[in-house]
DNA sequence: TAGTCGTGGGC
DNA sequence: TGCCCAAGACT
């Protein structure tokens, strides 16, 4: 067996010969220069205060910045300390949260503010490793945090960083396959004296010029050390491996309405997806079955009661990061049975008015703009 | 280690 | 339209 190319050991040995070699005193200078003239200005650059600063790296996972500001200026009011955001219910916190996705970010930074009250004295720790024992805080967050609030020379290795040093130092590999190593390289590359400024100033470096499509190498400070610009390789750097097409999941949705004119929501589970927020009952249609036969016999299995099924209100099609689900929601009428929290963490009947107090998820957002919209309609 | 976990922007 | 991607963490 010939191979095509050479053995990834090598590859990756050739490699950090390479970028050890770059001028990283250089580097640091004319990034530094660079931040000083067109780094960004953001809510949270200049503050000292690390809560805040907390708060906005949090919101910042896998989250763009434009999308961040409006919920971190209204969570800042809402919740100015971290006794405040400790001393709030999780659902006014997620409620606070609502379409910012991946919850678990919610949930967590309530934990973590009701333990730094009780372990820290309300104090954001200074330690590394007290800050990583928080809840959603990883190696990342703790490096921007405390780089951020408290100048500490600690590197960080978000997806811009990431791309930025595929490109600079032209790495063979898809950045997944290596993190340990990018690590290192991050490490090395962090300005010691300066690491505050150094770190926002490689995000910013690659939030709006090392671009993750069609970079503007002609603007960038380091384009003279690049590798992958010296190769013309930055339209296809970092490498990727080719992903799978996103399975679809059909689910049918039941709006329950009783007597009173109320609706049946419950709070799914705390852990997994969407965990802690309300929904509309339902689940997945099974090979073979109707989607009339999935309502009854999910809200059975769920709630342990009995419904009539009267008509189709909406289908909304939503994509996930996994996998698509096609919802099908139908107008029901409550029957029979006292309804059970079987497989959720509670229930509740609700007027369409009152709606707005529970967090959902942005699908069943969608639902509600429905019953909205058919309510002022038979008005 | 590879899956899981949301939503919106941008092309 | 459908797909990639975004200041990642957790299991």
């Amino acid at each position: 067996m010939s191979r095509a190319t050479p053995p990834l050991k090598t590859e990756l040995a050739a490699w950090q010969v390479q970028w050890q070699q770059l001028d990283w005193p250089q580097l640091r200078r004319s990034l530094l220069n660079w931040y000083q003239h067109q780094g960004r200005s953001l809510p949270w650059r200049g503050e000292t205060d690390p809560y805040k600063i907390w708060i906005s790296e949090i919101m910042l996972q896998q989250t763009q910045v434009k999308t961040v500001i409006p919920y971190y200026q209204r969570w800042l009011e809402q919740f100015p300390t971290v006794q405040s955001l400790a001393q709030a219910d999780q659902q006014t916190v997620l409620k606070a949260w609502e379409g910012l996705g991946y919850y678990a970010r919610g949930r967590n930074l309530h934990k973590a503010a009701q333990q730094i009250c009780q372990q820290h004295q309300g104090e954001f720790p200074r330690q590394l490793e007290q800050v990583l024992a928080l809840p959603g805080i990883g190696r990342t967050t703790a490096g921007g945090i405390l780089s951020a609030a408290f100048n500490q020379p600690l590197a960080i290795l978000d997806g811009n960083v990431k791309r930025v040093l595929a490109r600079l130092t032209a790495l063979p590999v898809p950045p997944k396959q290596v993190i340990k190593m990018l690590w290192a390289v991050s490490e090395a590359l962090l300005d010691p004296q300066q690491p505050h400024d150094f770190n926002q100033a490689i995000m910013d470096l690659g939030a709006t010029v090392c671009l993750p499509k069609q970079p503007t190498c002609l603007l960038c400070p380091w384009q003279q050390a690049c590798y992958a610009y010296a190769d013309h390789r930055q339209n296809q750097l970092p490498m990727r491996t080719p992903s799978a097409p996103l399975p679809v999941k059909k689910i049918g949705v039941a709006v329950i309405r009783n007597a009173a004119g109320q609706i049946l929501i419950d709070r799914r589970l705390e852990e997994g997806l969407l965990g802690g927020l309300w929904e509309f009952p339902g689940g997945k249609i099974e090979p073979g079955e109707t989607v009339e036969a999935c309502i009854e016999r999910e809200i059975r299995e769920e709630l342990d009661i009995a419904i009539a099924i009267d008509e189709h209100l909406i289908t909304i099609d939503h994509a996930y990061t996994h996998f698509k689900v096609n919802l099908q929601v139908y107008l029901c009428t409550y029957g029979s049975g006292e309804p059970k929290p079987l497989e959720s963490q509670e229930i509740r009947w609700v007027d369409l008015d009152q709606i707005d107090e529970f967090p959902f998820p942005k699908a069943n957002q969608q639902i509600i703009q429905a019953l909205r919209d058919r309510a002022a309609a038979n008005r």
